[in-house]
DNA sequence: ACTACATAGTTTACTAGGTAACTATATTTT
DNA sequence: AAAATATAGTTACCTAGTAAACTATGTAGT
């Protein structure tokens, strides 16, 4: 083969990205979340209130599948969404009281599952992987916008 | 925040790799292909006649997705599928010849797209980039392996 | 030869992402 | 004030992934 799959560096951030996702998800689904709940519910421990626009900014992710994965998760009982401004067009998204218990022992576990996972790579190489991705992401999301406009 | 989302390696590997798939998706569909009907059709290039539970194996996907990608793939007349050994159960995927003329193209696009894509990193951040994703790579293959036996 | 097990591929049900088209509500322009 | 435009969120349709259950065919054991 002409070229090397195996070396190509844009399969290998795939491959590595899909490993973590998959085991991930894996860990999540024992508890009976998924990733993106996961992280859903995370990021809205510290954001209670964010509406829907903001909040599929702060994931990234387009405001479409967010609406769907809120009905999942309101409809599981995890979350609540509530027009409560002037503005009737907007839902602010909020915490049930019964997940919130659950909330810090489910970051706990993902933060020693992350830590396994990258134990293979020591401190210093952990340091250096993520600047090189923070810089490829900086300028990857540039260059997105960029062919957007 | 008690902990740092921008920070998160697992997140930022995962960011960069959507971006990177996003994007790409996007060229691709320019041309009227997906990924993961361009990553197909590569591989098919170089190995004609390979059959569906190999080809699985190769792309690390499951048997399930692929008999589907393939499906649409076959209704689009770029592959066609033959049981012809032996053994009734197997189907062996070929190239239709409409498409060959189009691979050698499709697959410098994809290397020129590649390379703007890692432009802001030097050839030297790139293999060590490389070197650190292989690393990580077989040893989050192995831990996976680990946790389903 | 018959039974049990294994393998190739498909189907179904789920989560998750994208885009495009839509509804309802707000805002801006004229 | 009315018309045009913008925004918040939803719905519909597509690709793509996992997992589990299934069909059809082969292989091995007894």
């Amino acid at each position: 083969m002409t070229e090397n799959f195996e070396e190509n560096i844009g399969f290998l951030i795939n491959d590595v990205a899909r490993f973590l996702r998959v085991s991930y998800d894996r860990k999540m689904a024992t508890i009976g979340l998924t990733r993106s709940q996961w992280l859903v519910l995370s990021y809205l421990y510290f954001n209670e209130g964010i509406n829907q626009s903001e909040f599929a900014l702060i994931l990234d992710i387009e405001k479409a599948p967010l609406s769907r994965l809120l009905y999942r998760m309101e409809m599981k009982g995890f979350i609540n969404r509530k027009s409560e401004g002037e503005d009737r067009r907007i839902k602010n998204i909020y915490l049930s009281d019964s997940i919130k218990p659950f909330i810090i022992s489910m970051r706990d576990q993902a933060a020693i599952y992350r830590k396994e996972s990258f134990s293979i790579l020591d401190i210093k190489e952990q340091k250096i992987l993520r600047d090189l991705l923070q810089k490829l992401k900086k300028d990857l999301s540039t260059k997105v916008l960029d062919n957007i406009k």
